[in-house]
RNA sequence: GCCCAGGUGGUGGAAUUGGUAGACGCGCUGGCUUCAGGUGCCAGUGACCGCAAGGUCGUGAAGGUUCGAGUCCUUUCCUGGGCACCA
């Protein structure tokens, strides 16, 4: 039985080991250091106020990568801050009364407190927190900045209207067309809101996704789509009154099949397009068409099911290359916000149109056929039918088009469009302009005064930052800063007549998209960063984060990039992160009662196949995302207390791929807390060896575990290299087992394995940074490990002379042979051939074949 | 519907370029230690047949390529994630 001075008190230990770390200032970046920079950043929390499992395993990642990359010389920087503002904050002055500052900075410190005892090494000298106006001030210069670049502007809009919040609704607060809160149905309403101009770089965003080398496909995949580029014409349709007659005016649709115009049979517009609004005007059922149209909007429910319907508006549209005219009409499947809110339809080539066609009986006809078929019984199937063919072929019925396959028919109607003056060829993207407006409180203050004289006049730089007022009420529902009985009035900074500020805020994307550059030279005051500090420390060599942000933010902060290097913030410097990581969710089994409530973990008892909580029985779910609502939350301020920080960061790093979901179970920390134990009273034993050279000449079971040692290193930093932490500690567990069954008696063992116990300190440093500056203590080292270099290993010592050989006979597994290394095929072979069980398997036949692969494998083929 | 990941023991997961499937854990079984619980230590643990030696089967399913397939190809089923009437 272990005495109690014989457990580990990782209370005391981690607490000392902390401080020693503060003390010694380890985690701070050396100044004028020759060493390479590498720049670990994870992504700044939220300050809820309660940390949770998802930022331990989070922060534990980037830790791990950080203190390795310390270990292998490189000169680190690993800050940290608070993203510091958003709606929960707004959310709790509404609910409790406190002001959102207040809540925002306590949750803060509640939470600093809460990072502290993980010992995450991080530089906290650089801390900074984006709703505090030494930060924001710097993002409201960049805006005007942005402003004069022509890459923000002002436009009117649709934004989702909460008519009892009197608030605008982020698309995410928008459930089945109700407000999120108000459970009201959301209004589509138009407003005047800021955009930045991120489209102005979506051909570049979209390109250098391919120099991301180190980003996961999953988010390059994300970011490819979002931007989502499409080749295509816009063309020109004159329209016609119903009488026939010219209107003077034309429709311009987008397509990305101008081989397939000659097949149109209809033009079709959205609700929202301006010629559905004019015409709506004087057309009372085309008003209440466009009505339905928007209230059956956002829930993807029923976008899902919505039936495709239209509205003929009796305006035509003369085809431009033909005669014929098509109707116009309104219909709920066109997005205005894509292209030009307009599409031609060509039933026989797209399957929308088809369905739309066949409902309101307009004509198909099929203008591409495939290639081998015969396009005349092609087109008679197609056009009977009520499937679309929209693979490639042959245009069929298309004029100058006939015989040309898709791609040179699209280029050639082109042509003919451009030459025709009736169109032209163009690209199509799917990324919009970012909205940052936000009628919100809790945001930086856009810098922008309105005058009636003027216009819009930007805030000069010298009176930024506009600050938030103090004095706000949550007690009506909308925006405080519209309704603060000063705040907004001022004087027009150009004409001194009276003027309002502009009263929204930025979404608080704004805020993340440069944090990483401030980091750099976090307590400059008059400028957001040192231009040549930020060149010197980004791109950010590791970035760490969820997957939850694999497309806004993630594409926000690539697009500041660029902005900044445009506006001379930096030099060229387009690429925030070099490399990416999307770590897995924290789950954790759920449990209901018999009806139906969920109960926390805490509570239940598990006896065999049965689970109880307070004696009734609960029904065990599945592993789900750790959530207040489905209570399956496991707190880890708990978990530290009671295991520590090391035992919880190796159970996080342990079994699950960082990338993939975690499971949190009792037993697993239990297991990770026995290894940190056992791990700490073998480095105790060794302490007694004398530390010295391993002899040359040892027992051969020493000389194993010696070329295990070598092996683990070279493995371990290859896995920590590429984030496959759960094998690193699976290589550590296995030389573990080795050294700790290692004969003491043989010769040469108590000096591998005092060898042994040091490396395995050094190699589970990162993963377990307490525990291994204790091990590294006792066994004797006066230095700090955190200021340790990470190990060598010999080449030489990875191979062993002795390779064993699978034998199989007709590839099954037969046995296995030793045989020393660089042994020629035919001493395998004869090896091979003399096992007892090789024999018996031949049974007499002689073999038809041998395959030697020297190292690995010996197979005998046998009729 | 489209795109992207994944399906391996009771369980989390290992497995370079095709070359000994199940490393390392968790759990479980037996034993030792202990007044006891826990801890610690020893042994075992894919399924099936067998006292054993040994054999048969086995990586979601079905085919295929190969001396040899978890890994490559074809078809298919299931799970998770993202996007969604993008013209």
């Amino acid at each position: 039985m272990a005495s109690p001075e014989e457990r580990y008190n990782f209370r005391e230990t981690e607490a000392k080991w902390q401080k020693a770390w503060a003390d010694h200032a380890c985690f701070r970046v050396e100044a004028n250091s020759k060493k390479p920079k590498y720049y670990v950043l994870e992504m700044f929390p939220y300050p809820s106020g309660r940390l949770h499992m998802g930022h331990v395993r989070n922060y534990t990642l980037g830790d791990v990568v950080a203190r390795y990359k310390k270990a292998k010389g490189f000169n680190v920087l690993h800050p940290m801050g608070w993203d510091a503002f958003g709606l929960p904050a707004e959310n709790a002055a509404l609910e409790r009364g406190v002001h959102p500052a207040k809540w925002t900075r306590q949750n803060i410190a509640q939470m600093r407190e809460q990072f502290r005892p993980l010992g995450f090494s991080l530089d906290w000298s650089r801390e900074l927190t984006s709703c505090e106006p030494d930060y924001y001030k710097h993002e409201q210069k960049m805006f005007l900045d942005f402003m004069r670049k022509g890459l923000a502007y002002r436009k009117e809009s649709w934004v989702n209207w909460d008519p009892v919040e009197n608030t605008v609704l982020a698309n995410e607060q928008v459930i089945d067309g109700k407000g999120w809160r108000s459970g009201v149905d959301v209004e589509q309403r138009k407003l005047n809101q800021w955009f930045l101009k991120i489209t102005h770089y979506a051909d570049d965003l979209l390109k250098a996704i391919e120099t991301l080398g180190r980003w996961p496909d999953k988010v390059r995949v994300m970011q490819h789509n979002w931007i989502g580029r499409s080749e295509g014409a816009r063309v020109h349709w004159p329209l016609l009154n119903p009488d026939g007659n010219a209107r003077g005016d034309s429709l311009e649709v987008f397509t990305t099949r101008p081989d397939t115009l000659f097949g149109a049979s209809f033009c079709a517009i959205s609700a929202q397009h301006p010629l559905a609004v004019k015409l709506a005007e004087s057309d009372a059922a085309l008003r209440d068409f466009i009505a339905d149209c928007s209230k059956a909007g956002t829930s993807t429910a029923a976008i899902e099911t919505a039936e495709k319907q239209g509205y003929d508006t009796k305006v035509r549209a003369r085809h431009p290359f033909t005669a014929n005219s098509v109707p116009v009409c309104v219909a709920n499947f066109v997005l205005m916000e894509y292209g030009t809110g307009a599409i031609f339809g060509c039933p026989g080539h797209d399957e929308r149109d088809m369905e739309f066609a066949r409902k309101y009986n307009l004509p198909v006809r099929c203008v591409v056929a495939p290639e081998g078929e015969d396009p005349i019984a092609f087109a008679r199937k197609l056009e009977s039918g009520n499937e679309a063919y929209v693979d490639d072929g042959i245009a069929i019925a298309s004029e100058f088009l006939d015989g040309l396959k898709v791609d040179a028919a699209k280029r050639a109607a082109i042509a003919k469009l451009e030459a025709l003056g009736r169109g032209k060829g163009t690209v199509q993207y799917r990324l919009r302009d970012w909205g940052v407006s936000r009628q919100r409180y809790w945001g930086c203050p856009v810098p922008v005064i309105h005058c009636a004289k003027c216009g819009v006049v930007p805030v000069p730089d010298k009176d930024l930052p506009v600050t938030l007022p103090d004095d706000v009420t949550f007690d009506r529902p909308g925006n405080p800063l519209d309704r603060h009985p000063t705040w907004k009035h001022v004087k027009c900074p150009t004409c001194a007549a009276a003027a309002t500020r502009e009263t929204d805020t930025f979404d608080t994307f704004f805020e993340s998209s440069w944090y990483f550059a401030r980091f750099c030279s976090p307590h400059l005051a008059d400028q957001a960063f040192d231009k040549a500090e930020a060149m010197k420390w980004l791109p950010v060599d590791q970035y760490i984060g969820g997957v939850e942000h694999a497309v806004l933010h993630l594409l926000y902060s690539r697009f500041f990039t660029r902005a900044l290097s445009d506006c001379g913030y930096l030099d060229g410097l387009k690429e925030p992160f070099a490399g990416m990581f999307t770590q897995g969710m924290v789950c954790h089994e759920t449990y209901r009662t018999q009806d139906g409530a969920w109960v926390e973990p805490g509570g239940v008892r598990k006896e065999g196949e049965k689970a109880t909580y307070n004696g009734a029985p609960v029904t065990v779910g599945r592993s789900e995302k750790m959530s207040k609502s489905k209570k399956n939350t496991v707190d880890p301020e708990h978990i530290i207390l009671t295991y520590g920080a090391d035992a919880a960061r190796l159970f996080m790093l342990s079994d699950s791929p960082p990338e993939r979901d975690l499971e949190w179970t009792d037993s697993g920390i239990e297991g990770a807390w026995r290894y940190l134990n056992r791990l700490w009273r073998l480095a105790a034993s060794a302490s007694a060896n004398p530390a010295g050279a391993v002899p040359s000449a040892i027992a051969p079971a020493a000389a194993a575990a010696l070329r295990q040692i070598h092996r683990a290193v070279a493995t371990v930093g290859e896995d920590l290299e590429k984030f496959r932490f759960n094998s690193a500690v699976a290589r550590i567990r296995e030389l573990t087992n080795t050294l700790a069954d290692l004969d003491r008696g043989a010769v040469g063992a108590d000096a591998v394995f005092r060898l042994g116990m040091e490396r395995v300190t050094q190699l589970v440093n990162p993963l377990m940074p307490h525990v291994a500056e204790e091990m590294w203590l006792s066994l004797g080292h006066k230095t700090l490990l955190a200021q340790s270099p990470w190990p060598d290993f010999d080449p030489v010592m990875l191979e062993d002379d002795i390779v064993t050989l699978a034998v199989q006979v007709n590839g099954k597994l037969r046995g296995t042979i030793d045989v020393a290394k660089g042994s020629d095929k035919a001493a395998c072979e004869s090896a091979a051939l003399a096992l007892p069980a090789v024999q018996r398997q031949l049974d007499g036949k002689p073999p038809r074949k041998v395959i030697v692969v020297p190292e690995k494998i010996v197979n005998i083929v046998v009729a």
